[in-house]
DNA sequence: TTGTACGCGTTATCAA
DNA sequence: TTGATAACGCGTACAA
């Protein structure tokens, strides 16, 4: 904040009055061209911006959207927050973002927080915003404001979901395991979100279909320390020691799983095939290069956003989605 | 934007002017005991929300910063958004996000509209942002609002550089690697920003401290294609066989680098060795794992924040600082 | 084609 | 301790 200058600054050195400025600012059509003229000039002279809170107070609509993610640091969903800020800065949309944490009352606490700022449209990044303590906070706060969540589905008139097939993306690498020979499979995941949850019900009924019911090895790990998901593999391996195939719940721990078996002399894939899940660019350039499910972070990112600007253009769109999910497959299996 | 209640609104069910209830809300302190419990009764009881934008307009302080990045995917700043997102929020700041891209012109154009949204402060990740049109942006239309420059430095009265020692940091690699007898070192680079040249600038002056002036071998490749990096690798070692050491600009192009020298069969740190750049969290995950030169994301991207917090505190605080790089060894060296 | 007057939802200054 | 009233900077009927 400083000595702003405001339309009425325009209007004076113009000759103006403020009124002429703001239909010049706004590309009102009759306005007569020298004056036009003139006062584009004196706005330009004094470097002239609009202040926002007072334009947003008066045509109530802040041109702001809202995303909430877990943490950009920690979550695949960064890179959707590109994807995210990208197409709704296209669109002339400001993006206000909180990393939120996974506690639900937190998350509920920002839903406010983005009332309060009256963002038009809201982002939610990950299926770890699927609870009921958020959905209440929007149907109480955020009634009339779009909100979209990635991964992830809420009941609600304008909560618009959009999930990958996590469950099917799983299955099929237990379908491309069994293909080979695999026989006793494993799963490792993280913090059970519900998107966590269908990949490990994916694997159950991919074992039960394409493994002849073997007996599901899961482990779970909430930890945000990687060295957990190193330990958690070697334990893995030290009680099942016929292990042949590991799928991580996403590329990340994957990539600790890979250099915890490296590092005890375990050869992969030769002894123990892995997949990780996200696709993400690090599976493609790891040692060996990580076979990963895909579950196309960058359309349903993109799909999320449109989907809510759509809904602010006033069309129909679809509560849910769903998008298939794919398998990619390199070294590691 | 709703059927929004406003204080008029409460104050009307609370029998008391809307003047009463705005004292209530933000904590006078001369507000008759049972007169506040009543006004906070009705605001509970109407899920009742401040509108910041008039907040904003009357206060003259928006309690928003913002953050600008190049691209939160492929820069290692991202975590870096994390820090300073979490930092402004504990601070009672909502962040605007915005990935500007490495063109300046453009970069500028996002200073602009964080100036119509009137920002009380801005962060600026990366030395990418370390460009004249930038800093004339800042001049024209933030001369008073204070902005932080993460690993970067430039001239102004109201901007605050935090650098790490990049420059010291390689020299550190070089020594390192001279200590082990590496007699022919090479640094590949991408996209040149400042920081990236001080960076080759250290691999220079170091090889003239530690390598007996040893030629510089260095390659400068400006791609967001990673494939790119692995046939740069490649073709280093074409032009320069005897290489048996590669230091790379950024932890991630240093992976690739390694999965190029794999897959031609090229032992690590045996024939070749490789120093990254970033201690990212996937340097401690690779195969082998990747000996990397820390630049204090955290520290940097913590000091960045609280200067400028500090500023708008009315305190004072140095316009330029630096704090040291370190080498964290892992086996690829 | 332009200017006047009012309102958006708050906080701040007065008087009472 | 409380309530009018006037800003904050802008957009927009309405009148001219």
């Amino acid at each position: 904040m400083a000595q702003d200058t405001t339309i009425y600054d325009i209007a004076a050195k113009a000759g103006v009055s403020a009124s002429t400025v703001s239909r010049v600012i706004n590309n009102y059509p009759y306005v007569n061209k020298e004056t036009r003229a003139k006062v584009l000039k004196v706005l330009a002279e004094n470097n002239y911006v609009q202040n926002e809170a007072a334009r947003s107070l008066v045509t109530q609509n802040s041109k702001m959207a809202g995303i909430l993610i877990a943490d950009v640091r920690t979550t695949h969903h960064t890179e959707g927050v590109y994807y995210v800020e990208h197409e709704f800065s296209n669109n002339g949309y400001s993006c206000l973002i909180y990393n939120t944490g996974t506690d639900p009352e937190n998350q509920a606490k920002y839903i406010q927080i983005l009332s309060q700022r009256k963002v038009e449209a809201v982002v939610l990044m990950g299926s770890v915003f699927q609870n009921s303590t958020v959905q209440n906070a929007i149907m109480v706060y955020l009634p009339n404001t779009p909100v979209a969540i990635c991964n992830g589905y809420m009941d609600g008139p304008n909560i618009y979901g959009v999930t990958a097939d996590e469950y099917g993306g799983v299955m099929k690498a237990v379908k491309l395991l069994a293909g080979k020979g695999r026989k006793k499979l494993a799963f490792i995941s993280n913090h059970i979100t519900p998107s966590n949850q269908s990949k490990i019900d994916g694997f159950k009924d991919g074992l039960r279909l394409y493994c002849n019911a073997a007996e599901p090895i899961v482990m779970e790990v909430d930890s945000g320390d990687i060295l957990e998901f190193e330990k958690a593999t070697l334990q893995l391996l030290k009680n099942h020691p016929d292990t042949d195939a590991i799928i991580f719940s996403e590329d990340y721990i994957a990539l600790a799983g890979l250099h915890s078996l490296c590092n005890i002399g375990i050869k992969v894939p030769e002894q123990v095939a892995v997949v990780g899940l996200n696709n993400s660019k690090y599976a493609e350039i790891s040692n060996p290069s990580l076979t990963s499910i895909d579950n196309m972070l960058y359309d349903t990112s993109l799909i999320a956003v449109r989907n809510v600007l759509e809904v602010l253009r006033g069309g129909h769109v679809n509560r849910r989605m769903s998008i298939g999910s794919d398998i990619v497959e390199r070294s590691s299996t």
